[in-house]
DNA sequence: TTAGGGTTAG
């Protein structure tokens, strides 16, 4: 016996096993039919094997059996058309090579000349109207079966079973199940693989269970779909159990069943379990091989992906498919190997392997990753066969790379058309909400979350939750939060983070106090939230504190992301050489944004040469972020450096990065009300302005940066429209005060960070008005109250 | 002549 690893030796639970008893459970026994049962006239016998009708069917019987369907056809034609047999045979060649419109269109016509169907011909129309979705004739032909007196069949009744395990329709393939007389092994397998199709893989294992405990001996198909099951319920207990039951029952050396365990192993994240059942498969084919390659990108493998490819490129027993593409696709996009990637993209074309929706989406998928967005839009608009997970991809290709209109744009676009959105679509989608809607807006869609029920699925919920945090309101955020009856780590470092984004540090710090006394195991991201909660609070010694336990208590070495909220932090406190000494220590190589945050300290303490040393970096880096490039731009125009604001322009136009126009939106109960820098164009600006000149008066004139720089005269009246005191920030916040209701926070948002001046002049708003103003830009949220700001005036 | 088949995009 081949000892698969070794790898079940013990296990605690035996949910599937006890009811068994180590004696193998009765195979029960197909009830063979009575043939004189169904038997009709229109059954030949074989014996009149000299009559010429009975050579003309062995032709048939060897034509459909070859496959080539248009040949049989053109014999059926000879034929007499008063014959079941022949007609099923037909029926059955269509069926098995996909035809499935030609099988069932057959079987129509073959009902319209009057010839009857038997319990031979209804498995194949059955499983032809599965292979077209087609539920309306499924169920018509269902119907039939009743009249026909074969709605008690055992092959039809388990082929009504997959059918309805195809559409989907569970309750339909339950009742079949429930009302037909004598359940087989068939049927029970038919049940878990339907649960299986609606993904309800906790359903599919308990009827697997039952099966087991009604004495039902599980073949090597009712393992393959427990072992799918186990991957997909992320718990290998039951996996390992179903593992053991395999070796018992003798299955150990199909292939079939170790990929599945090899798969199962892979899905619950224990690669090397994999890796020791791939071993002991003796003949490894493309199928094993694959699933391999699979387990290597799942598991952030990907050089052993490649190293895999390579080895089956050298067997010349084995040979590529698309399916190895597809699974070696995700670590080209790991490794941001894109010449790799653009070869297997090449390879598939040689290959013929496209178009193949699988094959593409998987394509466009790592275009998405590499950030090549303009290859992912061609694969998408090319594809002939586009299916939700098409379209999910897409959008979340652009959601990935911050193209938030144009994933909103084809959102629309997927609901005006006749797929339906699933959870996946709707959590990609809600960042781009998060980014760009109102509150209305997500109100909207969340309540058409809660209409379509997805609102129980925690993924949905943690990006509501993200949303809603995002948009300002984040006591609704913690609302979600507290009411989900499933929260994972995802959901504790969203609502760490939201608290990190509105300034509340001691909240996040809190948060995960709680989260760890819940037994919650905190991961990277637990870190890059709560790193930048104490960051964006100021709390320095707890964001130290933090930076060192997650290395010595979590062993969780810091990513780029955790040495951003580090220098944030460092930043802060004004100590500069301390910033660059820590980005040089730093192991990794420093991006544009890691510059990007020492320009910030820079600017922030007024240190134009370290400044111009960020700013050098960061032209030499290549990168998309636009807003590095705007900080840097802002930078020299308060310098008044204008021949380096146009370098940055031109720089930009060429990558093709658009300057975002600076705006700011104000939301009243009836609408969104948007503002631009010196705009008059709004309603109510007149009234907006004399609130603007009553607070530039109470202030006094504060301290305005552009006032201490000479400008060309030509360049003079820009940048007088430009000055702090037309920012769009102050003309919402005004519109604000006097349009929402006394007492209630005025939630201001801004698509670019706010200037220092508009900074104080927020402060003495709240103080005089004695109003909270919320302001949030894409980084943070700034509490203002009382004349204070929740930032500690560091962003 | 009849049912179920391992790897496959997020």
């Amino acid at each position: 016996m081949v000892n698969m690893g070794g790898l079940c030796h013990h296990h605690h639970h035996t949910i599937f096993l006890s009811s068994t008893n180590n004696t193998p459970p009765i195979h029960h026994k197909r009830s063979k039919k009575p043939t004189t049962a169904f038997a009709h006239p229109h059954n030949h016998s074989r014996a009149s094997s000299s009559s010429s009708l009975s050579r003309l069917s062995r032709a048939l019987v060897d034509t459909v059996s070859s496959g080539s369907m248009q040949h049989a056809h053109s014999l059926f034609d000879k034929m007499s058309h008063s014959n079941t047999f022949h007609w099923n045979l037909m029926i059955r060649g269509y069926t098995d090579n996909g035809f499935f419109l030609h099988a069932l269109n057959l079987y129509l016509t073959m009902r319209f000349q009057g010839v009857p169907a038997d319990h031979f011909t209804y498995p194949f129309v059955l499983k032809a109207c599965g292979g077209l979705l087609d539920f309306r004739e499924g169920e018509k032909v269902h119907g039939s079966l009743f009249k026909m007196g074969l709605a008690e069949d055992l092959y039809v009744c388990n082929s009504l079973i997959g059918m309805y395990g195809k559409f989907g329709h569970i309750d339909s393939a339950v009742k079949v199940f429930e009302e037909m007389p004598l359940p087989d092994l068939v049927s029970w397998n038919s049940m878990v693989g339907a649960y299986l199709m609606v993904q309800q893989y906790f359903t599919s294992l308990k009827w697997f269970r039952t099966m087991l405990q009604a004495g039902i001996c599980p073949n090597k198909f009712s393992l393959i779909n427990a072992l799918e099951a186990c991957s997909h319920c992320f718990y290998n207990l039951w996996g390992r159990e179903v593992h053991c039951y395999a070796l018992k029952i003798g299955f150990e050396s199909d292939v079939m069943i170790q990929t599945s365990l090899l798969d199962m192993y892979s899905k619950c994240r224990l690669l090397s379990y994999a890796e020791r059942i791939f071993d002991s498969i003796s003949s490894r084919n493309i199928v094993a091989w694959n699933a391999m390659i699979g387990a290597y990108a799942l598991n952030g493998q990907p050089i052993q992906a490649f190293d895999s490819l390579e080895n089956i490129l050298k067997d010349d027993k084995l040979a590529v498919d698309n399916v190895t593409l597809i699974n070696l696709l995700p670590s080209c996009a790991q490794l941001g190997a894109v010449l790799q990637g653009k070869t297997i993209h090449g390879l598939a074309i040689r290959k013929s392997f496209l178009p193949h929706p699988v094959l593409e989406t998987a394509l466009l998928d790592m275009y998405g990753e590499f950030g090549i967005l303009k290859l992912a839009e061609v694969t998408f608009d090319q594809m002939m066969d586009k299916n939700l997970i098409t379209w999910n991809a897409m959008i979340a290709a652009y959601v990935q790379n911050d193209w938030y209109r144009k994933a909103l744009k084809l959102f629309e676009e997927l609901l005006s058309g006749y797929l339906k959105p699933d959870t996946v679509t709707i959590a990609s989608i809600l960042p781009a909400y998060a980014n760009l809607a109102s509150l209305r807006e997500c109100r909207q869609i969340h309540g058409y979350i809660m209409k379509l029920n997805f609102h129980l699925n925690t993924f949905v919920s943690n990006s509501i939750m993200y949303m809603y945090a995002s948009c300002g309101d984040l006591a609704l955020a913690c609302r979600i939060f507290r009411g989900m009856a499933c929260r994972d780590i995802i959901s504790w470092n969203t609502i760490i983070m939201a608290y990190a984004i509105h300034g509340m540090g001691r909240m996040s710090i809190e948060l995960f106090s709680e989260m760890k006394s819940r037994g919650i195991e905190p991961n990277d991201s637990t870190f890059v939230s709560l790193l930048s909660a104490c960051s964006n609070s100021g709390l320095v010694n707890e964001g130290w504190a933090y930076y060192n336990s997650m290395k010595l208590d979590y062993g969780i070495e810091p990513k780029i992301e955790h040495y951003g909220c580090m220098l944030d932090l460092i930043g802060r406190t004004g100590n500069l050489d301390q910033a660059l000494s820590f980005i040089e220590e730093m192991p990794l190589l420093p991006t544009a944004r890691i510059w990007g945050s020492l320009l910030n300290a820079s600017r922030n303490k007024g240190n134009i040469e370290l400044a111009e040393l960020a700013a050098e970096r960061i032209l030499s880096i290549k990168h998309d972020n636009t807003g590095c490039y705007i900080l840097l731009s802002n930078m020299y125009a308060e310098a008044g450096r204008w021949e380096k604001v146009e370098h940055i322009k031109s720089i930009m136009k060429k990558k093709g990065l658009e300057k975002t126009l600076p705006c700011s939106t104000v939301e009243t109960k009836f609408r969104l009300h948007r503002f631009t820098n010196k705009q008059r164009s709004h309603d109510e600006s007149a009234m907006v302005y004399e609130i603007l000149d009553i607070i530039s008066r109470n202030m006094g004139h504060g301290k305005c940066i552009h006032s201490a720089t000479k400008f060309k005269p030509s360049e003079l009246a820009r940048k007088k429209a430009n000055s702090p005191e037309n920012h769009s920030v102050r003309l919402a916040i005004c519109f604000g005060l006097i349009s929402t209701k006394l007492g209630d926070p005025v939630l201001v948002r801004k698509n670019t960070r706010i200037c220092e001046d508009c900074h104080v002049a927020a402060k003495r708003i709240s103080h005089i008005s004695k109003r909270e103003i919320i302001v949030g830009d894409p980084k943070v949220f700034h509490h203002f109250r009382d004349g204070y700001c929740s930032c500690g005036d560091y962003w």
